[in-house]
DNA sequence: CTGTTAGCGCTTTCAG
DNA sequence: CTGAAAGCGCTAACAG
């Protein structure tokens, strides 16, 4: 058997009062007497009842929750950003689903539909590196729901954004690994289709540039993940070459570790003869030995600010004149692996 | 200017015919002419329809959504637990939404109670460490809504459930390590409010039983988190004993590699004076030196097979009176940390 | 093949 | 202070 859950109406008519009385009740509103409101309370309680938001939401055209969607939620990266918007969206009594596209262009589509199906007041994406047709989110634009990017960028799009300033962060460890002497500086690079890997490469060169340094492209090796697995074969080949690298700029720390790996086992001392900078701070990197010098991005920030430009479209009409594109700045850590 | 959504009967509206037959258009009804339906579809698309499910979940009572909680996304257990349940899920067309509850109790609750407004048909649970009284649970299935627990046992509430056999993993390391000689075997054990910080816990002081070692209180450290910065003062204060181990079993992978630094820092040789074996097989052990040995769980199959659970229940009618609760077995990963 | 009607659960006028 | 009625967007009988 059966139980059905409780509705305003079950619980009217066990009292014997109007379903509006019971809302009243339930909604500390002023109209309603102590007596009726303390009874409908206790049946509340009693039953079980738990209010039926979808059937306020629709009333409202307003659910108090966020879409998310990111590449995937394993790495910590992402975790950290969500983290931060969970932080600034509670206190608003908005809730956040998550949606992961693991980097593919027809999921983080299907994502956004079901999403805006369900009625979301608001989306906060990071585009899968797949994604270069931005047809999805346009619609989301043309329906006039609130839309922030971060992270990756969407280029021809104009929306707000929030990113952190990677060709800083890059051009710090490449120029940090130039005056700590290295001569053969090498660049695992990450998917191109990636504006945060386009801009890392881009400061990996300028800062040879600007120390004079020529360019060598034997010393750039391209990767298409974060994992440790995508650092071995690129290392490999960089330490094939007849002049081997004397430092390597990772794409960030998995890769990062997975080089370091390869180089120690081949017996190399780092950072005696190589040195590695990664990117990202994993919370694993200060635990290897050496520890891995990396470049600290503020994720947790980026995604407090992301949210906080969404909730304000969300809360204000949606305007989209004044467009917010923010930059947040990177940090260098330097520890062991690096000299 | 807003551009509100359009609905139904906007279209039907423009069209000049009924929202049914609008309605009839969108869902590939029979009783429709090719010709109303294309000019349907064409002005939906134009207008850039999307259905409101708020609408249509409420008129079904259904959401095919199903909700998932767990203490933390961030770590690569539960992460991967959540492919696991993604994947099979994903074939029926329902969505998943994740809740987070930090370990605590309260989080945990709030967010059940949203998930049950939001009228999810089901949930999937893995309780925070703090959770010891279950109302939020049992109210569930008072009102009848499908609930499958998973990973972590909530003892005294009779439901689905689906467990690693963490008893059988931790035993297998710690007669690993017997059997290859160690004789001091030391423990850093989890949280004891967690069941399954207490199956390690037991297997190991069977498995020195079985063995006819003597228990030894000291070699017993209890650490309250599962990233490395928990494994380095329960290490250190280990390696001071008067007769340090030469061997430690660890909660998880995490706390191995802040054990693993440790001795490392001390100078100390793993595994030729020290063994460590884990728990986990997190992606980052196998590139640490020496890589970590651990018991890898089948975290992927165990979402699957409480997802798949959990759809069984919510497609037949919800029968509490056979309960299923299985069980899945890890396997030992002898690595460089051992013997 | 198409339109009309009712209703999912809730809040909010508007009357009493 | 309380009730009646309308409506959020949609579908599923039931008529035509």
């Amino acid at each position: 058997m059966k139980k059905k859950r409780a509705t305003i109406t079950d619980i009217a008519e066990e009292l014997g009062v109007s379903p509006s009385t019971v809302s009243r009740a339930l909604n500390d509103h002023p109209a309603i007497s102590k007596k009726t409101k303390k009874a409908v309370l206790k049946l509340a309680r009693q039953r079980n009842y738990q209010p039926n938001l979808l059937a306020l939401n629709l009333l409202k055209k307003r659910t108090n929750t966020i879409g998310v969607i990111v590449p995937e939620i394993t790495s910590h990266f992402f975790s950290s950003v969500i983290n931060g918007i969970q932080d600034l969206v509670k206190p608003f009594g908005v809730n956040m689903i998550i949606g992961q596209s693991n980097e593919s262009y027809e999921e983080e589509k299907s994502i956004v539909q079901t999403f805006a199906s369900i009625r979301v007041d608001g989306f906060l994406i990071s585009p899968s590196s797949e994604t270069k047709k931005y047809d999805h989110l346009e619609s989301l634009i043309q329906n006039n729901i609130p839309l922030v990017i971060f992270d990756r960028d969407c280029e021809g799009i104009d929306i707000d954004k929030v990113f952190v300033d990677e060709y800083n962060g890059a051009f710090q460890a490449v120029e940090y690994l130039i005056q700590s002497g290295c001569k053969r500086i090498a660049h695992i690079a990450g998917s191109q289709t990636l504006s945060t890997a386009r801009h890392r490469l881009r400061a990996y060169k300028d800062a040879l540039e600007k120390h004079s340094i020529p360019f060598n492209a034997d010393y750039v090796v391209q990767t298409d993940g974060f994992s440790p697995e995508y650092g071995i074969e690129p290392t490999r080949r960089l330490l094939s070459l007849q002049t081997p690298p004397d430092a390597i700029f990772t794409i960030n720390d998995g890769v990062a570790i997975g080089a370091m790996y390869v180089i120690k086992d081949a017996g190399i001392k780092i950072p005696e003869e190589i040195s590695i900078i990664g990117f990202d701070d994993d919370p694993h990197s200060t635990y290897f030995k050496p520890s891995l010098s990396t470049v600290w991005q503020p994720t947790y920030e980026m995604g407090m600010l992301a949210a906080r430009i969404l909730m304000k479209r969300i809360n204000t009409n949606n305007d989209l004149s004044k467009i917010r594109v923010e930059s947040l700045f990177p940090e260098l850590i330097v520890r062991g692996s690096s000299m």
